[in-house]
DNA sequence: AGGTATTCACATGAAACTATTCTCTGAGTTAGG
DNA sequence: TAACTCAGAGAATAGTTTCATGTGAATACCTGT
């Protein structure tokens, strides 16, 4: 076996990988050059700007949906201004905050004591008064004469959670620094977030305003060209791979994210297959597995709880389409007595059904039924060829 | 027949509670001078 | 007396529970014809 594992190892190295530079797909990739963003790319410049100056630059607020370059258009233009701020001495820093990421920024003392700690405070990550953390931050801030810019994405996700006065707070922290200066920068994927805000803090942190239309296909397909061209080898990918990768993207609202993620793993695939090209056949092959995997991703992570549930509505679903939240939850109540589970309330629940929803494991919509009362109709969206795998997955998470 | 009042079966909201993790403070203890 | 230890108070957070209130439309119940 372990000579088999060995050989094995070896066959690895010595077979050429498809990809010369896996990177170029990734996400996180920064390309020298942004193809289709030149406007943005202007833009922000232009409003960020005076920063180099010790003027504070306005804040700005840009929006659209994932994948149309936002992050990257930020992150690019705020690193050519740090080169030159550097350069020249200027007492200019920016910071790049997301503000999705669980346990780092989805609360207010937690994106503060972030804040303070990209300023050079240890802060704990509990145990201090919020208002402590915030005057550590203060401090350290004013502390010397500077500009300081805070990029915070996704930061939808931060007032849904946190409530937008902390956002109010950082607008107005100005008014009260005597030697710094400080800009935000907001980003949000939800178009509509920013109608929902304060009109105070609306207008505070949309001083500018940017949007981030879709990239049609063409444009998707200029883009995926040139990141093909330095992840792969010349003529690796078969003819009208990358067309069709790009059409599927801009059906999917014009992502260039999925789009990358999409030829990455058609890549990968091929390359464990030891196939010598990428063909569409491996991109239909990825389109599908990117599914299957969300998906029992999304279910092996779940809270014991949320299994539960999931897996007594799985249960359920058998003889009919859907179910009411009653009938999920008694079978629920079932399922916990027998495998000694503390059962939550109908109130619990029903928030986790909900939860459960705004996954896309399931479909649950309220509906009225008249004299026969209000519930939420409840029904299964996974495919169903995974419901197999993903029952038995449940059944590990529960040891049933 | 047409209108309105009820009623069902939850949905949805807000507040309060629990458990866990963490800091800070100050009393008590220890050990060295 | 300085250094150390350790319990207790106080915070933040996630996950719930408790209590309260809301709600859409099928039906029951009237009303006047």
């Amino acid at each position: 076996m372990a000579d088999k594992l060995t050989t094995f190892f070896e066959d690895f190295l010595e077979k050429n990988s498809l990809f010369t530079n896996k990177k170029a797909l990734q996400s996180s990739f920064i390309p020298d050059e942004i193809r289709h963003r030149d406007e943005q790319i202007n833009a922000v410049a232009n409003i960020l700007a005076p920063g180099l100056r010790l003027e504070r630059p306005s804040n700005l607020f840009l929006y659209g949906k994932t994948g149309t370059g936002k992050t990257l258009v930020v992150r690019h233009t705020a690193k050519n201004m740090m080169e030159v701020a550097e350069e020249r001495g200027i007492p200019l820093k920016i910071f790049y905050l997301n503000c999705k990421l669980k346990k780092i920024a989805d609360t207010e003392y937690r994106l503060i004591a972030e804040l303070a700690r990209y300023l050079g405070k240890a802060i704990p990550p509990t145990g201090l008064p919020t208002d402590e953390v915030y005057n550590i931050f203060f401090q350290a801030l004013d502390k010397e004469q500077q500009v300081v810019i805070f990029i915070l994405d996704e930061i939808d996700q931060l007032v849904k959670k946190a409530g937008d006065e902390i956002i109010y707070n950082l607008t107005r922290i100005n008014s009260e620094l005597k030697h710094a200066q400080v800009g935000i920068i907001g980003i949000s994927n939800d178009l509509i977030f920013s109608n929902n805000l304060d009109p105070r803090v609306k207008s505070s942190l949309s001083e500018e305003e940017l949007v981030f239309p879709p990239y049609n296909a063409l444009q998707l397909q200029n883009i995926l060209q040139r990141r093909c061209n330095l992840a792969f080898e010349r003529g690796l990918l078969e003819e009208g791979v990358i067309a069709k990768c790009a059409a599927y993207a801009a059906r999917e609202h014009g992502d260039a994210r999925r789009a990358l993620e999409l030829i990455r793993v058609a890549g990968e695939l091929a390359e464990r297959a030891g196939d010598q090209k990428v063909t569409i056949t491996h991109l239909d092959a990825a389109e599908e597995k990117i599914e299957r995997d969300r998906f029992l991703d999304v279910v092996e992570h779940q809270p014991k709880q949320f299994q539960a549930v999931l897996y007594a509505i799985i249960a359920t679903s058998k003889d009919r389409a859907s179910y009411s939240t009653g009938e999920i939850y008694n079978n629920y109540k079932e399922l916990c007595i027998k495998i000694g589970l503390r059962p939550l309330t109908q109130r619990r629940v029903s928030d986790i059904i909900a939860e459960l929803d705004m996954l896309g494991l399931i479909n649950a919509k309220v509906i009225s039924k008249g004299r026969f009362g209000r519930t939420k109709e409840i029904m299964l969206s996974l495919p169903t060829s995974l419901i197999p795998k993903i029952t038995n997955l449940l059944r590990e998470g529960l040891s049933l």
